[in-house]
DNA sequence: GTTGTGACGGGTC
DNA sequence: CGACCCGCCACAA
């Protein structure tokens, strides 16, 4: 764990991803593994789970294949949540009961 | 070099 | 639906 680490060179890669996620919609954590020639995207989330950039890196606009929110702030569930749910509504995601439509708001590269 | 872990994903039961 | 398992890859100890 340990959240002052140093960004590692995939972690700044991530970051660089996440950024250039447009407004109002979302990616999933496998998308930018792949985007990133890669296929775990569990690496992807270790790199955000540490995001020492807050708003170059929407980390809120990042969620899980299934259109549930990962995590926030290293907690997996949680108020936290809920705020990371408000950004993105007030974005123009819509969410349902902590579920987004990635039918609608999935981008991808 | 080895081991364990994780903001994941997909498949099976 | 949920529970479970396996694969995936980067990283810390």
């Amino acid at each position: 764990m340990s959240a002052n680490d140093k960004p590692s060179i995939f972690a700044q890669q991530v970051y660089q991803v996440v950024s250039r996620i447009p407004r109002g919609r979302v990616s999933t954590y496998g998308d930018i593994a792949r985007a990133l020639g890669t296929r775990s995207a569990q690496a992807v989330g270790q790199a955000l789970r540490c995001n020492p950039y807050a708003p170059e890196v929407p980390c809120h606009r990042v969620v899980a294949r299934d259109g549930k929110i990962g995590g926030f702030f290293g907690e997996k569930e949680g108020d936290r949540i809920a705020e990371k749910i408000a950004l993105l509504r007030a974005e123009g995601v819509v969410i349902e009961s902590g579920n987004i439509d990635m039918t609608l708001f999935r981008h991808t590269w």
